[in-house]
DNA sequence: ATGAAAGCGCTAACAA
DNA sequence: TTGTTAGCGCTTTCAT
């Protein structure tokens, strides 16, 4: 160890490397060995306070930052969980990640996260980066799709999305909304309003399947009939617009929708508003999601709040025990949705 | 060398690590030396084909993927850059993403992204995240916060944010949209459109500046007073609908509206309903940022674009080049912005 | 064209 | 409580 850091470095042409402090610049000017220094690091429990504190010091006046790529490779694991995100355009995964982030960073965690659909662009499989990162475990807030992490050997735990299509991840640890509950309380709202002639609109995402089975659900407990359209479309603005004009040029008596996210939510308003149909006066209105969308005062719209924040909390909790205990059962937890209502809605005229 | 990975290892409990196949497992399968596989990795010239089929074969039979960790501390550079976006909820980030790693993913860099609001909120500085991380490049999506970029070594270019408050990055580059031309654009659209009292709700971010300063001009250049207010406001959606209230109840005579960014149009059409005027019919609105937003149909928003994903393009091949050279001047590029024509302008009435 | 060998900065036994 | 030591998986001269 006697000529680390020469003065004149040899590849001297290196861009942006002034010298950054190591462990070693740590320990000697603390006066101690690596190995404390690294003990302080990671706070470990005997470590005199005279020590501690010069090493701290010497820390502070160097300004040193620990390189992740060495603790990692040293440590073999990285403190890190990847969390792939279906779509950046959805803002849920906002106050998924920042769930997750209350969690996870005061346990140590660091969390990165991709985007489904930009990584997919790139043509490469969205987990191979996680991967070469060697993430300790891994968030899918997005629909587990056959195939994409067959050889992922970390834990994985899937936010979200209840719904694992032909049993794509048998292993994983599952927290979702419960959206079966969640379709219930826009459509009991609706009826609990006066309306009776209450139609869904639907989608082929996972949840999408929930909400609808809610709504069903509701109606025939009340001795209604369901009307849904749309289960196989996707969840996009511009077919709530199409579904909503398909269900009036039909069925004009309707006077209450149930839309399975805030997006189509506000696709239906545009038909509506071409059919010269008023919201709530005429028609009344649930998104799902409770994204920023619903609260526009434009727009001011009743939706179903799936607690995002909390869902994203207790997948970093699963993860952590299932990290701590890889052996323990696969957990499968639901949360539980409430009610924001706006001016979408009003009793049935 | 004897014997690494010997059959039961000694910390077997380890939970996720089924012998990862490691560079010596494929040069031992491929029948070279380990110097050789490093070489083949990244495409050195002078291997010969049969060596080089060779070490192919056996990455591919292996399943290996190389260690991040592993090459950044040999090589001391991560090839990867830190983007740190202002807010997640922004959804302009999502298409300068894609523009960033259109040019970067060929080149092999790796992106990884941190949402300022969420890393400030776990209290703290969001840049020491990314040099923990050995970034070899920062890009700052957000308006550069004083100080906040201290000790960092690595090149910056600012990206979308055009004003460097007091010089708090003087070495940065910065690539940005010509928001000053936006404003003009929309102001120029409202008055080929026949609008004469025109008025402008900005912001008190950078861009919003430069928004209103093309509106300004442009209304000077016509002859034509300004009439601006929220210049010192958040742009927000509340602060929109605030804006626009006050401006009517002021000057009812007001005809058209450019908003620094969609989401303030979004709030001027709350109020501009709540006070019986109608758009485009009695009120014309332009936004700002082409937003999803703007493209509902519910809202039918004209707004200028202002070319996010090559903002983001650009702004990777600034980054590119200064990381070839950086010693290289600073350089400062202008994105040109367009308009996107919608149903809230119209001709005045 | 290919291999040997010396680290990169850190962690984790183990010794002391 | 603290120091010694042997790697983690890769890159990179330098030989050959």
């Amino acid at each position: 160890m006697a000529d680390r850091n020469p003065p004149a470095r040899p590849g001297s042409e290196a861009p942006s490397l002034p010298a950054r402090p190591t462990i070693y610049d740590v320990a000697e000017r603390a006066g101690v060995s690596k190995s404390l220094v690294s003990l302080v690091l990671r706070d470990a429990p005997h470590v005199s306070d005279a020590r501690r504190l010069a090493v701290l010091n010497a820390i502070e006046e160097l300004g040193y930052r620990p390189s992740r790529a060495a603790s990692a490779l040293a440590s073999q694991r990285t403190r890190s969980v990847g969390v792939l995100i279906d779509d950046f355009h959805n803002p849920w995964f906002v106050e998924l990640l920042g769930g997750l982030r209350s969690v996870l960073d005061p346990a140590g965690y660091t969390v990165s996260v991709a985007d489904f659909q930009l990584e997919a662009a790139s043509g490469r499989n969205p987990v191979d980066g996680f991967i070469a990162q060697h993430v300790d475990a891994l968030v899918l807030a997005a629909e587990p799709e056959e195939g994409l992490l067959r050889d992922v050997s970390v834990p994985v735990v899937v936010a979200g999305v209840r719904e694992l299509g032909s049993g794509a991840l048998p292993h994983a640890d599952v927290v979702a909304g419960d959206d079966e509950l969640g379709g219930e309380l826009a459509t009991r709202h609706l009826l609990d309003l006066g309306h009776r002639a209450i139609a869904h609109i639907s989608g082929r995402s996972g949840p999408a399947a929930h909400r609808r089975r809610g709504y069903e659900r509701t109606m025939r407990g009340a001795g209604l009939a369901s009307r849904v359209v749309g289960a196989d479309r996707t969840t996009t603005e511009a077919e709530g617009y199409a579904a909503a004009h398909e269900l009036f040029a039909e069925h004009p008596e309707i006077t209450a929708l149930v839309a399975s996210n805030d997006l189509m939510a506000v696709g239906t308003f545009a038909a509506l508003r071409e059919r010269g149909l008023s919201v709530p006066a005429d028609v009344a209105v649930v998104g799902y999601d409770n994204s920023p969308l619903a609260a526009y005062r434009y727009l001011a719209l009743t939706s179903v709040d799936p607690h995002s924040r909390e869902i994203g909390a207790e997948t970093a909790r699963t993860l952590l025990s299932r990290l701590d205990d890889p052996g323990a059962p696969r957990r499968h937890a639901l949360i539980e949705p409430s009610l924001v209502v706006r001016e979408s809605t009003a009793p049935r005229g």
